[in-house]
DNA sequence: TCAATAGTTCAGTAATAGCGAACTATTGAA
DNA sequence: TTCAATAGTTCGCTATTACTGAACTATTGA
């Protein structure tokens, strides 16, 4: 069983956030998440054509790291979700800023 | 002369400009930038206590060629502004909303 | 002309991204 | 139970990028 980290709320820093936004991919995969507002990685919903499954999860495993997804296990798929009232609570405004003007 | 390299306005993408900013020292130098409103790099201006001439530099031309700052020679210092009216321009309220959340 | 100052560039090392291959965990069916 | 299929993670590799001190360039002023 994976265990996986998710840094508590007080613990999201702005650099942290940045950085995970700061990539084209997974700035799609986190709008793509709050669209489908559930989302399973991979195939499924990431909007991610041709990329490597290892290079897939490695974007939310960074995601995660950030604080700004949380993932559980449903089955053999993962569930994820955006972390919006952490993040909302962390730096109102930011996130709904940030993705306003992503692709 | 060195030559800098600035990104047309167009050419500022969301994902250079995030990048640029994911980093802290980079981000207290572009809130010092601007609550100066003009400001020498290195020693001067920069809060940047005992860090590397070398990375002070690095550090400039990143945000340099994220289309966030601009620099001009001033002699023998370099002038850097933040290029507020383009960032806006481009992606309103985008810086605002980040500084507000800069150490 | 020369020393001092401000920055950049260079070379080396350390860290990180991206990839395929191998591995783990869960489901569902024979 | 056992085995194949599916979803993700981890590993090993390579390629790109960050950080640093040292050397270099450019400008000022004596």
């Amino acid at each position: 069983m994976v265990q996986f980290v998710h840094p508590s709320r007080e613990d999201i820093t702005l650099a942290g956030v940045l950085a995970a936004l700061a990539d084209p991919m997974r700035l799609r995969i986190v709008k793509s998440l709050l669209e489908q507002n559930d989302c399973m990685s991979c195939t499924e919903a990431a909007p991610c054509p041709g990329m490597a499954k290892s290079t897939l999860s490695n974007h939310f495993r960074i995601l995660r790291e950030a604080g700004l997804i949380q993932t559980s296990k449903k089955g053999v798929q993962h569930r994820n979700i955006v972390r919006e009232a952490d993040i909302n609570a962390r730096f109102p405004g930011l996130l709904k800023t940030i993705l306003a003007f992503a692709g």
